[in-house]
DNA sequence: AACTATTAATAACT
DNA sequence: TAGTTATTAATAGTT
C-alpha cells in the first residue's frame, strides 16, 4: 500500500525510519481506537521508539494498570504479587506475636487476669516472684559493686568521702521508704474486696516470713559500710 | 476499505462484532509486528474482548514487564512502588515494637537487666511488687467465689461436701508448699554472691514484716473454711 | 508536511 | 468459522 510494495525487514535509512514509525504509529493508534469503539474491546498499547521516545494508548473505558493486572493474573507470572502477599504474611505474623507479647505483658502486669484459672494464676504468680528475686539480686550485686567502687574512692580522696558518705545516706533513707511504702501498699489493697471473709493466710501461699534471710546477719551496719 | 464504508460506532449485531473483532484484532496484531520490524521499536500490545478474553502481542526485543516498568517510570504512577514501600515500613515499625515487647518481657523475667541502672531497677521492683499484689487479689477473689461455690454445693449434697473437703485440703496443701518454696527459694538466692559482705538488708528495701496483714485475724482458720 | 499511486485491510457476502 | 471480493484505508515514495 504505496508507490510500491516494501518488505517487511528494518528500514537502514534512519530518516526514512523515523518517518515510517511516525506514520504507522499513527496508523496504529487509529486502529486501536476504531477496535476500542466498534467492537467494545479494551485495548492497550504501549510503545517504545528505537530513539527511545515512549508513546502509549488505552481505551477509555479502563487503565493501563487494569491491563497490565489482568495481563499478570493470565500469565500466572505476578512477581509484585508474590512478593506483596509474602509480606502481608509476615505482616499478619507479626501482628499477632505483638498481640500476644502484648497480652504477656499484661498479664505480667496484673491486667486480663480474668482468663487465668487457679493453676495459670498460681504459676503466673510463683514466675514473677522468680523474677522479681532476679531483680533484686542484680539490685544487690549493683551495690555491692558500686559500694566496693565508694570504698576504693574513699581510700584516695577525703574530698571524695565525704560526697560518697552522703551517698550511702540518700541511698539508706530510700532503702526505708521502700520498706515503709511497701508495707502500707500492701496492707491497703489486702483490706479490701473480702466480702466472703478473709480466708487463712497459709491458703494464699504469702510469705509470713521476713523476706530477706540475713535480716540477723550481725557486723554490717550501716556505719559499718560507711567506714569500710 | 470494505464492500462499503462503515461508520466508527459499536457495531450492534454481536456475531457481526466478534467477526470484526477477530479479523482486526489480527490486523492490529499484524500491524504492529510490522511496526517493530521496520522501524526497530518495542511495541507491547494488549487486550480484552467484549467477552472478557484476553490476549496480546509484545516485540520480541523487550518484555511486557520492562515496558509496563517503562511506562511507570514515565507516568511516575508506581501504585506498587507506593505499596510495597507502605509495607515495608510497616514491617519495620512492628518488628522495632516487637523487639522493645520481647526486653520488655525479658526484664519483667529478671533477664537483660544489666542495661538498667539502680533508680531503674528500684521502679522494675515496685512494679513486679504491684504486679504480684494484684495477682495475689485475682487469686484470693477467685479462691473466695470457689469456696463459696462449694459451700453451697455442700449444702446441697453429702457425696459432694465429702469430694469438695477434699477439693480444699488440696488448696490448703497446696498453699503451705508455696509458702516453704518460696522461703527456700529465697534463701538460696540471697545466701550467694555477696563476695563484698552483705550491706544491711534495710537499704535493699526488702520487706522485714510479713507481707500479709490478716495474719493475726481470728476465727478463719482451715476448719472454719472446711464447715462453714 | 502534503500529495498520490499503489498496496493492504477489511465489510459484506458466501 | 473460513474463504472471496468489491471497496475503502493506509501508506511509500515523491514533492
Amino acid at each position: 500500500m504505496g508507490r510500491g510494495k516494501i518488505e517487511i525487514k528494518m528500514i537502514e535509512n534512519s530518516t526514512n525510519r523515523q518517518v515510517t514509525y511516525s506514520k504507522r504509529r499513527g496508523g496504529l493508534f487509529k486502529k486501536a481506537k476504531e477496535l476500542t469503539v466498534l467492537c467494545d474491546a479494551q485495548v492497550c498499547l504501549l510503545m517504545v521508539s528505537s530513539t527511545s521516545k515512549f508513546c502509549d494508548y488505552c481505551s477509555p473505558s479502563t487503565t493501563t494498570q487494569a491491563i497490565f493486572d489482568r495481563y499478570q493474573q493470565t500469565t500466572g507470572i505476578d512477581i509484585w504479587k508474590e512478593h506483596y502477599d509474602n509480606m502481608k504474611n509476615q505482616l499478619l505474623h507479626l501482628q499477632a506475636t505483638n498481640m500476644k507479647l502484648r497480652r504477656e505483658i499484661s498479664q505480667r502486669m496484673g491486667e486480663e487476669l480474668d482468663d487465668l484459672d487457679m493453676n495459670q494464676l498460681r504459676s503466673l504468680e510463683e514466675d514473677l516472684e522468680t523474677c522479681l528475686d532476679s531483680i533484686r539480686e542484680r539490685k544487690i550485686k549493683q551495690i555491692v559493686t558500686q559500694t566496693e567502687t565508694y570504698k576504693k574512692k574513699v581510700k584516695s580522696s577525703e574530698d571524695q568521702h565525704r560526697i560518697l558518705i552522703r551517698q550511702l545516706e540518700v541511698d539508706a533513707r530510700f532503702g526505708y521508704a521502700c520498706v515503709d511504702a511497701a508495707v502500707n501498699r500492701y496492707n491497703g489493697g489486702a483490706a479490701m474486696d473480702n466480702a466472703g471473709g478473709p480466708p487463712p493466710n497459709h491458703i494464699y501461699g504469702f510469705r509470713v516470713q521476713p523476706s530477706h534471710p540475713n535480716l540477723q546477719v550481725p557486723g554490717y551496719g550501716i556505719h559499718e559500710l560507711r567506714l569500710a
